[in-house]
Parts: C-alpha cells; structure tokens; sequence
DNA sequence: AAATCCATTCTTGTATACAAAAAATTTGAC
DNA sequence: GTCAAATTTTTTGTATACAAGAATGGATTT
C-alpha cells in the first residue's frame, strides 16, 4: 500500500500548520507551496483536498483554502466526543481485551510512568498515545479504532500542550492504572467512566487549555 | 456554501454507487467518468479524492479505483458506532434539550407514524432520518452532530433495506416514543440504552437480511 | 477629498498535453 | 503448442496552458 506523493505533502503541509510556519486565518497559495516542493500545482490540490477533507483547512470557492484552527467552543466539543469515544472503547475493551494485550498496556504504562519519572515530556506524550492506540485496537472493532486514531491525530496537538501542566504527566499515569484495573476486572462501565474523565477537559485543563490557545487566536 | 462542480459530481458518483450502477469490486474509469459528466478529468479526479477519503471507494496507487462496499464484519462494526454515537447523543440530549426541540422530534415522530400507517415505506424512511438527525442537533455539540450525519449518511443504503422486515417500521415508531419519554424525564442513561438497542437491531435485522439474500448474490 | 467605476492583475478552476508505470498482446523460442 | 520475453497499449500521475472570477489600484467624477 504505498503512498503518493500528494500524501506525503498533505502530512507536510500539515506539519507546517502544527509547527506554526501557517498561522489560523493565513492562506495557503497553490504556487508557493508548488515552488516549495517543487512540484507542479496539481498535487499541491490533492493534496490540500485531503486537508480540507481532514477539516484542518477550509476552502472558500474561487478565493482559496485557509488555515482553519479551531476555536475554544470546537475544541472542547471535539475533546468531549474523544472522551465517549474513549469510554467507548473501554467498555468494549472490557469484555474483549486478551490477556496478553493487557500485559502490553501494563508494560506501555510502565514507560509511561518512567518516562515521567525522567521528567521525559515528549517520552510521555508518545507512549501515551501509543497507550490509548493499543486500547483502541482491543474493542475488537476495526472501524471504531480507525475513528478513534483520527480524531486522536486531529487532536494530537492540542493534547501535547496539556502535558505542561505540572503533576499532569504524573496523575495520567495514575489514571492508567486505575483503568487498567477496570478492565482487567471485566468491569466496562467503570472502565468507560474512568476513561471519559480521563480524556474529558474540565477545571484547570479548560483554563490551561484556553490560555494556551489565546496567542494563537491573534 | 455549495462548492463546486467536484463536489455535484462526487455526489452524483455516490448515487451512481448505491443504485446500483457501479458494483463492488468495479473500477471507476476516469475518462468514461469524465464523459458521462462531459468535463475533464481533472474535477473527476477531485470528485474521486473526496469518496476515497470517505472510504467509499479504495485507491490502489497506479491501478486506480475501486468501488469498496463494506463486508459484513465491517457494517457489523459501522452499525455498532453508530449505536454508540446515538446513545451518546441520547444521553447528552436528555439534559441538553430544549422543549421547542422536544415538541419538534414529537411532531417528527407524529409523522412517522402516519407514513407506517399509510405503509409509506419511503415516508417512514425519509422522516425517521429526520428524527435522528434532530436528535443529533440537540446534543449541543456541533462537532458530535456532524461526526453523527456522516456516519448515517454513509449507512443510509443500508439502513433502508431493513424497513423490508415486517412491522419493522410500527416497531420503530414505538421505540421512538420510547426514547422520548425518557428523554423528557431527563433520564439520559435510559434514553442512551433505548437509543443504542434500537440502532443496534437495525444491524442485526440488516445482517440477517443480508445474509439470507447471499445465497442468491452468489 | 471621497467614492465609484473600470481596467489590470492575481488566483483559482478546468482542460489538455506529456511522462511513467502497469496491463495486455504479440512474437519468438523451445 | 506453450511459456516467456518484449513491445504495444492503456491508464494513472504530473506538468502546463488556458479560462473565469475575485481583488486591487488608479483614474475620473461628484
């Protein structure tokens, strides 16, 4: 299954967005990015198609696509669907998981916890994701878990500024274990509660998660 | 904000899918596409983009594309979301609603009911889209109602076939009202359960469908 | 001086031409 | 006659040329 090249620019402009090179509100113009890759327009479109498909850049007709970061109401709602998605697949996971994919999400959380004993941030955040990525696949649904790796990818971010938040690193592993519990014990409506509030943005992660987006917004 | 020509002809390959036009498993030719719609193939190709990325259709690089209708295993699991996303559209509604909104989804219902009585299968169809489709905008989550249409889009051809099943449609009338009542008790778990059951059996009831009509796809 | 209208220019949307890769067909050897 | 290799053909991917709509700027008028 090997990819274009259209996709490979996709992810690059896409980085582009998440580094700030593009800023909320700034146009994305065909040529220049054609210049920049060095490649004719056509791809260039392709490539924007996906992204505007994606929902990160919007397209106005016969003026052109804009960067299109969310905005603080979008944001908490898309957290909120990640967070009944999330509880969702704990409540499958419950009753689904295999025994050696729980001894996997043990041992992910353990690098987890010693990423964050080192004071790792980026540790953490990847093993992170890689923690929930394996929950996911542990519903036994293919297609809930494509959904759930794409709203974590559009959110992915977003979530990495949370981790500033001092003791966060440390209560997210906390939080693991708590699920982990859940499930292992088979009980899935605990497991989805845990989950939910896990990933649910509320209290100090809501001001935090606002104030970091203020100089964004400008 | 209706866009441009790609996106008539997007939709318009769709139709071309569900009637029936295109099979599983077909290629879609772009210059005989590009023909039938009498442009070039530069839209058609953009057309393509977006059913790719709504997984309608699969790409194979240098080979071209393909119609994809999802498998049992996959519809199984697309149905199961879709329960999961109504239930959590029930669950939020029911503390979310507004009364003008609730009247609104009673006088939906009301219709519904006439179409069954009428055995007015398209009506039944047609207002039972529009009820859910209400529901979805009174979780106050915009993001979550748009992730909703989506996926019911994608599963309406196949959601229809099941109506087929006798006394499909007066069942459905009667869970409706069901959901309703719990909804304006503000019970949201319950609305959540009644909702997740009665997706849940549109599954089931297609599956069944589906797998008695196999022997005579064959 | 401000506003409006027209022309120029810039950018997107579409068509077409070209290149590269895969499929199909033909030709040749055993 | 069959299998394989090479060439032809078909089809996708990319570049470029062209058309149409929107923005911009200047000139003219009030």
């Amino acid at each position: 299954m090997e990819r274009k090249r259209a996709d490979l620019i996709a992810d690059a402009i896409e980085e582009l967005i998440f580094d700030g090179t593009f800023e909320d509100g700034d146009r994305l113009d065909e040529v220049q990015l054609a210049e920049r890759f060095s490649v004719s327009r056509t791809p260039i479109r392709e490539a924007l198609q996906r992204l505007i498909l994606s929902g990160l850049v919007e397209q106005i007709p016969r003026r052109g696509v804009f960067v299109r970061q969310p905005g603080p109401v979008e944001l908490i709602e898309m957290f909120e669907v990640m967070a009944e998605l999330e509880a969702i697949c704990g409540r499958l996971a419950a009753s689904r998981i295999s025994d050696k994919a729980l001894a996997d999400l043990r041992a992910i959380n353990d690098r987890c916890r010693t990423a964050t004993e080192a004071q790792d941030a980026d540790g953490n955040y990847h093993q992170n994701d890689i923690f929930h990525a394996t929950l996911y696949a542990q519903t036994g649904n293919a297609f809930l878990e494509q959904e759930c790796l794409r709203l974590q990818r559009r959110l992915r971010p977003f979530r990495r500024l949370q981790l500033r938040w001092r003791g966060r690193m440390a209560q997210s592993v906390a939080e693991h274990d708590a699920i982990l519990a859940a499930i292992e014990s088979g009980d899935g409506a605990q497991a989805g509660n845990l989950l939910r509030q896990h990933v649910t943005v509320q209290g100090e992660k809501f001001h935090r998660l606002m104030s970091s987006l203020k100089p964004a917004a400008e």
